[in-house]
This record gives C-alpha cells, sequence and structure tokens, in this order.
DNA sequence: GCCGTTTTCGGCCCGACTGTTTTCAGTCG
C-alpha cells in the first residue's frame, strides 16, 4: 500500500475510533476529522516533503492534522490512534458494524452489562438482559438480535453494474404507479460512483401511501428495514438496500438535490444557503427571515437561487464543484446527444460480439454518428482475435456500406492487443492500413509497476496507435486495474497525441476518476467510446459520457466530440 | 478540530423513522 493511502485508512480509522471517543458521531470534532480524511483523499499535494504550517494551508486540516500527518511520515505511526486503539479493541468496534447500533448505545451495553464483542453482546440479549435498560425495551432486543444476523450477511459496496439495472427497473415500476409525476434515482448512484451501498428513488406524488405500499410488497422484497408514511426502506433478495422518499411534486427537486448528495456536497451548498440568509432541506431553499421558499421545484431553480452554475450531479462530491460553479467556471460537459461518433465497436468477426457489421452500422447511424470506428481485435488476442486476412473481409464490408450510409464517414479500425513487452498485432506497415487503432491490455495484469509504464509507452510510440483503450484494464468490484506510472503515461500520451480512452462499459468506466482528473490537468485529450459488443450497446456511450463528467472532462477535449473536419484532421496528424 | 474583513471565539446542515416515551433520544442518510 502506497503511504498515502495507508494515511488515508488510519484516518479512516481516527475518525471511526473517535466516534466512539466522543459517544456520538455528529460533534464537530468527529465531522473535522472526517473533513480532514476527505481532505487527505482528494488533494494532490506532495503531503510527505509538507512542513506543519504547509499542510494547514490546505482547506479542511488545520494545526492537529497536521502534526499528525508529519508523525506518520516521520515515525510511521500515530501516537492518538495507538491510544485509541487500546481503548477501544477491534472486537468491540466490529460492534459498531451492527446496523443501527450507534456510539450512544455501543458504550452502554459496555459500560452497564460488561459487553466487549459480538459473543457477548449475543449472550447478553439470549439472557433478555437488554431490554431492562433505560430507553430500551423487548422490541429493541429482537431488533438488535436481527441486526446481528445481517451483519454477516451485509454485502460491501456493489459494483454499477449491478445496481444500476436493478435501479432502472425500479423507477419504471414506480413511474407506473397511479399519482407518480415524477422518480428518478438519487444518491452515490445518480452521481455515478463506481460501486454503490444502496439506492435511493425519489418519487413525486401528492399521495404517498399507495407508493409506500407497493414498495415494502414488492416481490423482491427480502426483508422491510422501515415503514413510515413517506419514507421507506426495505432489502432485496439480492442484498441490495433501497430507500424510497415521497414529495410533493412543488418539492421534488429539493429533495433530488438532498438524496443525490454527496453528503459533504450538500453541507457545502447549506453553507452557501445561510450565507444567503437561507435554509436548504429537502422541501426547498427557503429565506429565513420571511420564511419564503425562493426555490424547490428542480434542481436547476435551486442553483440558481443560490446564484451558481447547475452542477452535473457526478460532479458533487464536494470535490471543489461548488466554488467553481459560484464562479462560473465549471468545466463545459459533453452530453450523449453532443457526441459525433464512436471509435471503439466490435462486430461478430470479434469472438466476444455479437452483430454483423451491418447492425452496427445502422445502429450508429440511428444514434446520429457522423463517423463511426469497426474496430474488431486484432490477431494477438487469443480466441477473440482477428486475422489479417478476415480484417480485409471486414474492410471491404464496410466499404461496401459506404453508399447507403453516405453521411457518416465509416473506418475500418482495429482494437490491437498491448503484449507484455508493448508489442502488438501485426507489423506497423499493415497495422498503418487501419484507419484507426485502439491499442488497450487484456492480459499480464500483475507486471510491477515500472514494466506497465514502460508497457504502455512502448505501444504508444506505435505511429499507427491514436487511442490507448481502458488503460488500466481494471474490472469493477472483480480486478483492480494495473498499476503503472500514470503522470509518466499520460505524458507520453499526450507527446504521441494519443487520446486517452474513457470506455464505457459499466465494469470498465476505464480510465478511473482521478486518471482522467490528471489528464485534464497534464492536458491529454480523451475519446469516449461504447466499446459495444452488441448493436443494442451503442447506446451504453451515455455511461462512457457521466464518467467523463466525474472526471471533470471538459467537452474541448473530447475528439469524437469534434466536428467531422477537425476530427479527421487529428486522426490523420 | 477547523475556520475567519461581521476573525482568535463561537459558530459549525437538516429531517424522517423507531421505540421508547408522553416530548424525546438515538440512528441514519
Amino acid at each position: 500500500m502506497s503511504s498515502r493511502k495507508e494515511l488515508v485508512e488510519l484516518f479512516r480509522e481516527l475518525t471511526e475510533l473517535l466516534t466512539l471517543d466522543e459517544g456520538g458521531p455528529s460533534t464537530f470534532r468527529v465531522r473535522a476529522y472526517e473533513n480532514a480524511t476527505e481532505a487527505l483523499k482528494s488533494t494532490r499535494e506532495p503531503l510527505e516533503e509538507m512542513t506543519v504550517s504547509k499542510l494547514t494551508k490546505l482547506e479542511g486540516i488545520g494545526k492537529s492534522t497536521a502534526q499528525k500527518i508529519r508523525e506518520y511520515y516521520d515515525t510511521g505511526r500515530i501516537e492518538r490512534l495507538e491510544e485509541l486503539r487500546a481503548k477501544f479493541p477491534a472486537d468491540f468496534v466490529m460492534l459498531a458494524r451492527v446496523p443501527g447500533l450507534g456510539p450512544k448505545t455501543l458504550l452502554r451495553l459496555r459500560d452497564e452489562l460488561q459487553v466487549a464483542n459480538l459473543d457477548d453482546l449475543r449472550a447478553a440479549i439470549a439472557a433478555q438482559k437488554i431490554r431492562p435498560l433505560k430507553g430500551m425495551g423487548a422490541k429493541s432486543e429482537k431488533k438488535l438480535a436481527k441486526a446481528i444476523e445481517r451483519i454477516g450477511s451485509k454485502q460491501d459496496r456493489r459494483p454499477i453494474a449491478e445496481a444500476l439495472p436493478l435501479a432502472e427497473t425500479l423507477v419504471e415500476e414506480v413511474a407506473a404507479l397511479p399519482g407518480v409525476e415524477a422518480v428518478q434515482y438519487a444518491g452515490s448512484l445518480r452521481r455515478f460512483r463506481e460501486t454503490i451501498a444502496d439506492i435511493d428513488l425519489v418519487v413525486a406524488s401528492r399521495d404517498a401511501e399507495p407508493i409506500m405500499e407497493f414498495f415494502a410488497n414488492m416481490g423482491r422484497v427480502s426483508e422491510v428495514l422501515g415503514r413510515g408514511g413517506t419514507k421507506s426502506s426495505v432489502v432485496t433478495n439480492t442484498g441490495i438496500q433501497v430507500d424510497l422518499r415521497v414529495v410533493e411534486p412543488e418539492q421534488y427537486g429539493a429533495a433530488l438535490l438532498y438524496f443525490t448528495g454527496s453528503k459533504a456536497h450538500n453541507i457545502r451548498l447549506r453553507g452557501r444557503a445561510l450565507d444567503l440568509g437561507a435554509t436548504l432541506n429537502e422541501y426547498g431553499l427557503v429565506e429565513l427571515e420571511t420564511e419564503k421558499v425562493l426555490a424547490s421545484k428542480t434542481e436547476e431553480d435551486i442553483y440558481k437561487a443560490l446564484g451558481m452554475q447547475f452542477i452535473a450531479p457526478p460532479l458533487r462530491e464536494d470535490h471543489g464543484e461548488v466554488a467553481a460553479a459560484a464562479e462560473n467556471a465549471l468545466p463545459n460537459l459533453v452530453a450523449t446527444e453532443d457526441l459525433r461518433g464512436d471509435l471503439h465497436v466490435h462486430t461478430s468477426y470479434s469472438g466476444d460480439a455479437k452483430s454483423s457489421v451491418a447492425e452496427v452500422v445502422e445502429a450508429a447511424s440511428k444514434c446520429g454518428y457522423q463517423y463511426l470506428a469497426i474496430t474488431d481485435h486484432g490477431k494477438d488476442l487469443h480466441i477473440n482475435g482477428v486475422d489479417e486476412v478476415t480484417h480485409a473481409q471486414i474492410a471491404e464490408e464496410i466499404a461496401a456500406l459506404g453508399p447507403k450510409y453516405s453521411d457518416m464517414l465509416l473506418l475500418h479500425g482495429c482494437e490491437l492487443n498491448i503484449g507484455k513487452e508493448g508489442e502488438l498485432d501485426y507489423s506497423e506497415e499493415q497495422r498503418a492500413k487501419f484507419d484507426l487503432c485502439v491499442a488497450s491490455i487484456h492480459s499480464h495484469f500483475d507486471l510491477a509497476p515500472e514494466a506497465q509504464t514502460e508497457r504502455l509507452i512502448t505501444a504508444m510510440k506505435a505511429p499507427s496507435v491514436r487511442i490507448l483503450g481502458h488503460m488500466l484494464a481494471r474490472s469493477i468490484g472483480k480486478r483492480e486495474g494495473i498499476e503503472c506510472g500514470v503522470d509518466a503515461v499520460l505524458e507520453a500520451a499526450k507527446e504521441a497525441n494519443v487520446a486517452i480512452e474513457i470506455n464505457s462499459g459499466l465494469t470498465r468506466l476505464d480510465a478511473p476518476v482521478e486518471v482522467l482528473r490528471r489528464a485534464c490537468e497534464i492536458g491529454n485529450v480523451f475519446a469516449v467510446s461504447s466499446d459495444a459488443h452488441h448493436a443494442d450497446h451503442l447506446s451504453s456511450i451515455r455511461f462512457g459520457v457521466r464518467h467523463s463528467h466525474r472526471g471533470w472532462v471538459p467537452r474541448e477535449r473530447i475528439v469524437n466530440y469534434w466536428p467531422l473536419a477537425k476530427f479527421k484532421q487529428w486522426l490523420d496528424g
């Protein structure tokens, strides 16, 4: 683990233990630790080399945190953390993971019943020792017993590829209910995070009851965690928690804003609301003095009333977007309709794809594209690869479709495989016959970082290569991306005028957000690509678009946003 | 613990649901 990552981990633990020490999560000290942890996570400053006074200049980091950072880099440990670890052993901290069991109750269980671990808690429940405690009762005891069962089955965050389809289905089903004027999934899913902990649904309706009724009784519900008049939580039989909230249609924008978050973004917005003499909650932005509702119906209204640009959901992480929006300095983000082409698409010639050349081209035409690159695999990719003869055949098929699609430039491309040493399929002379080459890694994921860096740079030096496909070759939730020197690779890409792909596959979303943001700073160009393996999947490019938003990628840097002439100039350049 | 031209103290985001109460504390997001 890099020392930076470890430092963030230590601060996370510090925050968790401090929450116990403070006896509650909402003390301002705990908040400060949360903020500091977040600051460490998102900053790019070279912390290791910085003095205490320099560190305190960073937002969210004061004297105390700065000293702990220095202490960590100088001695490898943080004294305060050691103290807290001694005070709260790991077995006891484990208990905080039981849903519904917060610090207050936890500390009372320890002080009054000597509960030190999960077994103690089970024994206390079995002996009915919980219910006599003040503020507790038979119901709380039972609830606790049930919650303990869930600690084992409770899944970590789910990959977006698993959660998004379920969320879309739920939205469709709820939208069809009578009285529903609008419905949308919110939360981290709408922010397009790679993994999500639960699905949040926000509904606009004047009659919440039938929606609650439907929601709690859906066939896929395995457990109802809570059911109120306007808010319910369930667990589905695949173990994903879904929260649903119903508001009046006039309040829909405020509710959507509130539940899309992130928490830190919301806090930042509320702070700004207070500066303007107003308060912001899930029902609206309300002027404090007059109690007049300033905005509530749409998110756009609220951002406007707060005196800032609309902030796209993927940006709402409190990574500087609020300040940027107030200064009218957000990047111009690309919309799916803005894209003029797709530069990474497979046909059934690639063993792992399903649609014919004609079907893929027709689908691209329906997307309204001005250009399309068909990029079946090179021959080095065993099983799914395509040899020279077959590629010549593909070229003919594409050429034959030219007259029918005269308003679309059809390119015969190839997705080359980057070998262990950075070698590519075919000879450079043969590669030059392709209109466009994407080069991607499909194997040898565990090489040393230096070797991976060299490998990518070598591949990009081939003059035919114009796009670096799914840069880290990760699979979200399954496989970490390769380790490499990101800056060196991005610099080399810039030098070679190679675009960094923004791969739209929900299991890929590669290059990752941190790489995209770094690439923006370095000055790279990008290609948002579907990597579709079926004609129906060209539309998944919309996911890549949302991922590009998360990376703050300005549309001016996206080669397939460019008009045909400019795109061709880049392609031939 | 952090922050700041209403600065070095006194603020710091806001509400639903549950289970226990009979006006509220704890938890969660």
